[in-house]
DNA sequence: TCGTTTATTATAATTATTATAAATTAATAG
DNA sequence: CTATTAATTTATAATAATTATAATAAACGA
């Protein structure tokens, strides 16, 4: 697969932020870009435990501190153990699914009235939100009407 | 203090559920729900332990799956460390600083037209949402504003 | 290619949270 | 009121994610 656009764009920015590339690095972030999903630091370390058979865990949560503190990639808190990432930093929310946790895309207007509405109430000066919805996905779905209760 | 509506109410639902009830379960709960803050569990067993100088961490925890799994607690996760509660379970959204990490809450119609949007795209069964403005509270702007460059 | 600076590795430390097992205590039936 | 029993608390150990440290290795501009 030859490098997508987004990640050419990535390198591009972070040369220009006088970071050194590493083949470690390099790879954390293209595993970051092309994967669909939300992985862990531990999923990265995983998956690229056969290319690099002797990186650190370190390196990866380095690294992941890295790209988002030059806004490569956003960092996902949930109430389970571990952070996710996700370096799509366009303007999307996520749905998650209880049962099983995938979490998915999906698309909506900016809430910027919401964040107006908090300044007004709060004194607040706004930055950002995050907001995100819960539910069951498809085949969670299924396997519970299928389920014998 | 007398024990407001809003503790007696949780009292009287915990004993429906036929859950005992102790000193320390009593004091965990009274101090979420007169707190306006967002506690840890650490700030919770701190502010207990003039008062139960014997008491566990693992007591704090406890009681407080208990509370969240009767739905009298909602707990919090950001991107720091450790979880916050909340034993507002009314409809209302948070704003956090980024400085002090101040939480406050505010009031805004729920958003269920995202909820709706987010089911349609994706094909989850959708049950609830969560929703975080970020952005600096009005003593970290002064203090900001008045720092020396 | 060299030298400096930065990144990586291996490992230990830290921190939040959960599990375990023994001791204690609340609810309640008698 | 007391004894029973099942839930709760305590003390402690275990787990798991993340960060810190120090030594080694690698990047890259001169």
């Amino acid at each position: 697969m030859a490098e997508s656009k987004h990640l050419i764009a990535a390198l591009d920015k972070l040369k220009k932020n006088g970071v050194r590339m590493t083949p470690q690095r390099h790879a954390i972030l293209a595993y970051l870009i092309n994967t669909m999903g939300h992985p862990t630091a531990d999923e990265i370390y995983q998956a690229l435990s056969d290319q690099f058979p002797n990186m650190s865990v370190a390196t990866v949560y380095n690294n992941l501190r890295m790209f988002k503190e030059a806004g490569l990639v956003q960092e996902l808190t949930y109430g389970d153990a571990s952070s996710r990432f996700d370096a799509n930093v366009e303007k999307h929310y996520h749905i998650i699914c209880r049962q099983c946790g995938k979490i998915v895309d999906f698309h909506y207007p900016p809430l910027y009235e919401v964040e107006e509405a908090a300044s007004k109430e709060t004194g607040f000066k706004v930055d950002s939100h995050r907001m995100e919805v819960y539910g069951y996905c498809k085949s969670c779905q299924e396997a519970q009407s299928t389920a014998v209760n």
